[in-house]
DNA sequence: GCAGCAAGGTGTACGTCGTACACGTTTTGC
DNA sequence: GCAAAACGTGTACGACGTACACCTTGCTGC
């Protein structure tokens, strides 16, 4: 009875109701504005009664992290290695896009979680028992990057505004002022988006397909490090020959 | 002779000073401790006196990313689009490097500053300019994502502390323990970092080449991007099919 | 059934942050 | 030399994370 504006005070708090909670905030309100205060106030609580059940907010922060690498579920290993790796990244993918905040979170900080750790196991795991080397399985982990986890760098992403369309809450003259400008001073990147603004009338950008895009970038990676392990590249000349003859 | 623990006054202020010193103050002390009050402090001014050159926190972000971009040098686009590429992400790299606090506001922000939309116009005309269309540049942009600024993705990466080597500061038995624990729980991540520490007496990780590795990426993309353009690849047909006969 | 105790929740407080607003002070253009 | 604009200051507010000391539950062993 002594909670507002908040969930209902459903028994104790723990750990575990903790980071759901925080997880939902994020979700619905972003990121930057989940504070250990607005979390406790959704619980019901105040704030320093989180402090019982997570250290700080670096490690509330891993916990969420954890927790949704636990919704991408385990590695469907059918079929080949490119099978496999495809799969786990698109899983991936799908969740992160369920928790968008998440990819701030993992490119900002350096995730050493059991749940980070856990997920980039496996995914080695998947290249060295399909016959990858140490070596190369290696070169391609770090080949692949953040795009481990499926999200897309998003260049230059419109803060997704109410309105579809790409007006920015100007009218048409400011629109076209704008535009001229950009014609201008950045002709390229204008050739390039309305280029690509085949399927819809918005004139600048958004007309593409993220996922196209993102299994596009994808599967150059992937035939690019077939090709590699194909012919059994190896890495170690180049460390064996510092000692070499003329 | 008000100022005290700052730099000489030095006359009058302007928006070139502030962005420059906060550059200074993000790569001595990092950009979490870059705050408008600390720089302040550091030019001999009270923290208000930014806000007549900059309008708010974002923008001096904003305008610090576009002051390195600006280090980072023309375009040399002598030889073809792959030399021209290379040189100028290994050139936005090696910029980056000296300010590692860009790749942060890099990523965690939408930057559309006069001066990031003039490194992509430019990078897209590299590839416009070598006869690629418009549509295969649209989506090698997307490829290349964040690589264009040369930073690589840091998965795990130690806080590069005191101490050279990777004992975070426990004791023998402590990283033992340690290192028996990832080994049981991570073995595949234990094998990749065990296998590729060449080069010295490192036990886990550090033990690989940033540069080559990002090279190595680096390469990895481009060759397949070449190989996409040698073919004339196009990504129209699955646009055009949509109202085609059975 | 109840004492005792740990685990969970509270209240207050501190130092930090970005920045709004009203006010002085300097520089500049005429 | 003076008006006006540009620049710098002081104070204040509402956030934030979280340390510390304090109550209040609910479970334990007897």
């Amino acid at each position: 009875m002594s909670n507002q504006a908040g969930a209902p005070p459903r028994g104790r708090l723990n750990r575990d109701k903790v980071l759901r909670a925080a997880v939902g905030l994020a979700d619905e309100a972003g990121i930057e504005l989940l504070s250990m205060r607005r979390l406790a106030q959704h619980l019901g609580v105040v704030p320093m009664a989180l402090y019982k059940h997570v250290a700080n907010k670096d490690e509330l922060l891993d916990g969420m992290v954890d927790l949704i690498i636990a919704e991408t579920g385990p590695a469907d290993s059918g079929g080949g290695w490119k099978a496999a790796v495809r799969q786990r990244i698109l899983a991936a993918r799908a969740t992160l896009q369920r928790h968008p905040w998440a990819r701030r979170v993992l490119e900002t900080r350096t995730n050493k979680t059991p749940g980070v750790l856990a997920y980039m196991d496996s995914f080695i795991g998947i290249f060295l028992s399909h016959g990858f080397s140490e070596d190369l399985t290696h070169h391609v982990m770090h080949a692949i990057g953040s795009r481990m986890w499926g999200f897309t760098q998003e260049l230059f992403e419109e803060p997704e505004g109410q309105d579809g369309g790409s007006g920015d809450g100007l009218d048409g003259d400011a629109q076209l002022a704008l535009l001229a400008e950009m014609s201008t001073r950045y002709p390229n990147i204008l050739r390039i988006a309305t280029a690509s603004a085949h399927d819809q009338g918005s004139v600048v950008g958004r007309g593409c397909d993220d996922q196209f895009e993102f299994e596009f970038a994808l599967d150059l990676l992937l035939d690019g490090i077939e090709k590699l392990h194909a012919a059994s590249w190896t890495s170690i000349p180049r460390v064996v020959l510092s000692g070499e003859a003329p």
